[in-house]
RNA sequence: GGGGGCGUGGUGUAGUGGCUAACAUGCGGCCCUGUCAAGGCCGAGACCGCGGGUUCGAACCCCGUCGCUCCCGCCA
């Protein structure tokens, strides 16, 4: 017999089926038993007349809560019962893994334990209906994303993640024991993603793991996370790669909202608004001025910078000014940017580039990339950079590579903007910061 | 790396100098003609993170230590 979702039962009244899932209550009678029978997509109310069988009553009776089970019964339909009116009676019940007593980690219990307590127990906590939804939407997502950057020609790639040599600045690197040398984790695909450009792909994409040896300890880092990267060829601006950025993430939405807007309002209590384009932009010298006008005084030593909460500020000006959620802040200086950010034209001491705040969170790093061997040189030797190490990469430039730029995102962050989820650690399968590595 | 907070049965909490350490939930037992956040009764379960100190007396105050957590730094 094919096995049914409790979804479906409705459609088979009257008939035998057979259903699997998670005994998640167990109301036990004199005469009668009551299972709730969970799958993931649904529950519902399985009965037992004891007097029928007493052995598998007394089976049913030792039974621990989360027990797996496959159960075949025949559908009735009933008005007196609240869960959806439909009851199965129960003919047969096979064990497939009986939940040992005392469980560890209660997926119903009305409070929920400590977040990294849950931590310990994810599987178990992976069980609650909030989190498999959560999955869902994240696969959606993704799909969204996927599908918008195949309507506009974009390649997929997936670059490596062991690196012979750091990329960036070396500091916030893993190493590793590679045979007889070192080795590092990708902590950015930053340069394969350039490479793809040279190599004349003209736009990708990838979705991939990224790893960063950071000691933070904030609601929002992981050491561990998946970073969603794109690249675009033959741009004028970093403006060209925010045009694009801000109509991906409102098809992103859309596609979102349509699939599951009011799964996420009855779940997450959020009414997801799909975001009007062009979002809201403004140049980093105005953003430290609009704060300075609402009094928000930033610390001294920010290099034209601004903190965590100067970012919420700004955020919340552009929720009164302009009732948007979005901000792209542009035209950061040098001092706090990438060396292959490309410099703005009439002021070297800009760059073209810009962040993405959502919510008041940053998400997302864009830029257009300098893409002349000489200037790019010059830029990470002004840096401090040694040629050396990455002559590689700066080789990319040399044998015709257009100009390009693109932006990363953090798809946990995303996650965390779009269900308003106080903490990376929910927005994550599995959580990996500086103290868990396990499970 | 810097700063703040927390650490009590399995879990979530109450208790801030003198209690056999309380409540909820979960667990075990008994009872209940259909429950549905099931209900009723009984029971087991914590030497209050760890070490030291102050005090007649410490879960409670002090010091140290470990763990967790949030903020900052940094970032996605």
């Amino acid at each position: 017999m094919n096995r049914t979702y409790i979804k479906d039962l409705r459609t088979k009244v009257d008939q035998t089926v057979k259903i699997q899932g998670w005994l998640q209550t167990l109301r036990d009678q004199k005469k009668i038993q009551f299972l709730i029978l969970r799958d993931p997509t649904g529950l519902v109310q399985v009965a037992h007349w004891k007097p029928n069988d007493e052995d598998l009553a007394a089976r049913i009776t030792s039974m621990g809560m989360e027990t797996a089970l496959t159960i075949t019964g025949k559908v009735i339909d009933n008005p007196v019962v609240k869960l959806n009116q439909i009851e199965i009676q129960l003919e047969s019940l096979v064990v497939e893994n009986a939940a040992e007593i005392p469980l560890p980690f209660e997926p119903f219990a009305e409070t929920l334990p400590a977040l990294d307590y849950r931590l310990d127990w994810r599987y178990m906590d992976l069980r609650r209906p909030y989190n498999n939804l959560l999955f869902q939407i994240e696969t959606t997502l993704e799909m969204a994303m996927r599908e918008y950057w195949l309507q506009h020609n974009f390649v997929e790639i997936h670059s490596p993640k062991l690196t012979g040599s750091p990329s960036e600045s070396g500091a916030e690197l893993f190493s590793l024991d590679y045979f007889e040398r070192k080795a590092y984790l990708a902590q950015s695909p930053q340069f394969y993603k350039q490479m793809a450009m040279a190599a004349g792909f003209e736009r990708i994409f990838e979705i991939g793991p990224v790893f960063r040896a950071d000691p933070s300890f904030t609601a929002r880092h992981m050491t561990e996370f998946t970073g969603v990267d794109m690249e675009i060829s033959w741009i004028d601006s970093h403006e060209d790669v925010m045009a694009f950025q801000e109509g991906w993430l409102q098809y992103v939405y859309t596609r979102v909202k349509e699939l599951h807007g009011d799964a996420i309002k009855e779940t997450f209590d959020v009414d997801l608004v799909v975001p009007t384009v062009p979002f809201p932009r403004i140049p980093m010298r105005e953003a430290i001025e609009i704060l300075k006008s609402r009094g928000y005084v930033l610390p001294a030593d920010k290099k034209g910078d601004i903190d965590p909460a100067g970012e919420r500020e700004i955020a919340a000006y552009v929720k009164e000014k302009f009732d948007h959620d979005f901000v792209f802040l542009t035209d950061w200086p040098i001092a706090v940017r990438p060396f292959y950010h490309m410099r703005l034209e009439g002021d070297e001491t800009l760059t073209r580039s810009y962040d993405l705040i959502a919510n008041g969170l940053e998400i997302t790093t864009g830029a257009q990339r300098e893409h002349r061997v000489d200037v790019l040189t010059r830029q990470a030797l002004e840096k401090g950079l040694t040629v050396e190490p990455i002559q590689y990469y700066l080789d990319f430039f040399r044998y015709g590579c257009p100009p390009h730029g693109g932006f990363g995102l953090g798809l946990s962050r995303l996650m965390m903007v779009l269900l308003n989820l106080p903490n990376i650690r929910e927005a994550v399968y599995i959580f990996r910061g500086p103290t868990r590595l396990n499970p």
